[in-house]
RNA sequence: GGCCCCAUCGGAUAGUGGUGAGUCCAUCUGGUUCUCAGCCAGAAAACCGGGGUUCGACUCCCCGUGGGGCUACCA
């Protein structure tokens, strides 16, 4: 089979959005699957929008992807460089372009400088060319040219229907059609899978390859990721960002699955990506425009809280407050196991990190407020003032502070008349929460200790 | 406009020339638990339209319709 090499070519003009990392995905996978390597290449030809932020953004967002590379502008590797800007000071373009102008393939065009819309002649002198305003076109040849896709089959061109097009703009640059066969056939890519946005400029660069005699890549081209109108998903949508999912407090291991699994079947539904790479087949990815389901994605995100093991989720979390500035994360690092055990807890009743952390602070901050509603349905209620001394009176008295003691002694206390079990408990979750809506009573008495739970029973009382 | 791609419940998919068209998310009903979440049980919900081919088409072909892409000195 040879060696398999794969790329993910992306521009540094904004964040990497899903659609992309979902390409970067696939490209991971069938590379992983198969043996071969995962080249990073940077496209940033378009000097006026690419910026080293944006780039330094998305290798971040690919890493904390769990996509690595084996060779890419930060690593080095044996086909660099691997940012096209740095190819182009190299002539890396340049040596294909005089060849392609020297066989007559392509020609300058020069263009007046006072109206750069007006082609003023064409010539295959450089000396012609140099001192004016110029780019070079390549000439497209009669005939047709068919691309072999992967995934869309054998699809038919009529070079009639391509103009002869731009390969060097005039300020020295190569357009992307060009950079990315030079850079392709360099690179050894042997597969080239990517968006369905560009089967259509495909038979372009199918032309220059074999203009220039270079070898074909394997081509495949998957649809795109839509939002709920059908139309390419964009900010209109919400937010397409993998640091936007990221400050949802979504996990990589969630974002990753739940692309995976997008238009494509999926043998289960909840996986990590490095389980399926051996079951990975490009034929099985959809051939249809998929829309991105939020729900399904806060799904998944919830199989994967719940599922993934503490210590590692506890380690994500730590991160993530301090990076979100949630209030409470000095709190998080100055009782650590405390903290862990309130977030295994906790993680079995939200969806996402964000959920989680609105869901939680009473654990960490002693002036939690009672919500109006605990008050209206509790503490204004005879049986608050009662139970309550009575709870802290028993509890107090407990000499063993673990679940099934705390459980017995809630359910004798329940065993009284004039209170039904709800009420008790309800009561006392407010007392230790503020809230009617926690983590199971025991556990979080539990994880709580006996010292704070009474203190805050006494706390609760005060406000009676 | 021209060229190209695509088309199964609301979303993602499975599926075969003959099926009660299956599954997951979401939705709705019940059940269960200390709240919530979950879990369990059930419901509703689809083969874009029209022509062919065929004994028979969701499936194969053609035409429409709809959606998307390309047609840039953006990638």
């Amino acid at each position: 089979m040879g060696n398999i090499r794969v790329r993910f070519a992306p521009s540094p003009t904004g964040y990497l959005h899903v659609g992309g990392i979902r390409t970067a995905l696939f490209n991971w996978l069938f590379s992983k699957s198969r043996g071969g390597k995962f080249i990073l290449r940077i496209e940033d030809t378009d000097i006026q929008r690419s910026t080293r932020e944006f780039e330094a953004m998305m290798i971040s967002a690919l890493k904390w992807c769990k996509i690595e590379w084996d060779e890419g502008p930060d690593i080095g590797g044996e086909f660099g460089p691997y940012r096209q800007s740095e190819r182009v000071k190299k002539g890396i373009y340049e040596k294909f372009t005089d060849r392609l102008i020297g066989e007559k393939k392509a020609y300058y065009s020069i263009y007046a400088r006072d109206n750069p819309q007006k082609e003023l002649f064409r010539t295959y002198k450089k000396e012609e060319a140099s001192s004016r305003l110029h780019v070079i076109k390549f000439a497209v040849p009669q005939g047709s040219t068919v691309v072999k896709d992967l995934a869309k089959g054998d699809v038919r061109f009529d070079n009639h229907e391509i103009e002869d097009f731009i390969i060097v703009k005039s300020n020295g640059y190569p357009t992307y059609n060009l950079a990315v066969v030079i850079d392709d056939a360099t690179m050894k890519i042997t597969h080239v899978i990517r968006g369905e946005d560009h089967l259509s400029n495909t038979p372009k660069q199918i032309l220059l390859y074999e203009a220039l005699n270079l070898t074909l890549p394997v081509f495949m081209h998957i649809p795109l990721i839509l939002g709920p109108d059908r139309t390419p998903l964009s900010k209109r949508h919400g937010g397409t960002s993998v640091q936007y999912f990221k400050s949802e407090g979504i996990l990589p291991d969630a974002l990753m699955n739940h692309l995976a699994l997008l238009g494509w079947g999926a043998p289960k539904e909840i996986f990590h990506i490095k389980d399926i790479i051996s079951s990975f087949n490009p034929n099985r990815i959809s051939n249809k425009g998929v829309i991105f389901d939020y729900d399904k994605l806060r799904w998944i995100n919830e199989k994967h809280m719940r599922t993934m093991d503490i210590d590692e989720l506890f380690d994500y979390f730590k991160r993530w407050i301090v990076e979100e500035k949630i209030p409470f994360s000095d709190a998080v690092r100055s009782d650590e196991e405390y903290a862990k055990e309130v977030l295994d807890i906790a993680r079995q009743k939200v969806s996402t990190l964000k959920e989680l952390v609105v869901f939680i602070p009473y654990f960490f901050d002693e002036n939690y407020e009672f919500t109006q509603e605990f008050r209206n349905k509790y503490i204004t209620k005879e049986f608050a003032r009662t139970y309550l001394e009575l709870a802290h009176k028993r509890f107090k008295a407990l000499d063993t502070w673990d679940m099934m003691r705390i459980k017995d002694e809630v359910e004798k206390i329940c065993r009284a008349p004039d209170i039904s079990k709800k009420q008790f408990i309800q009561t006392l979750r407010g007392a230790l929460t503020g809230r009617l809506i926690t983590p199971g009573l025991y556990e979080t008495m539990s994880i709580m200790g006996k010292k704070r739970v009474l203190r805050r029973i006494n706390r609760c009382l005060e406000e009676i």
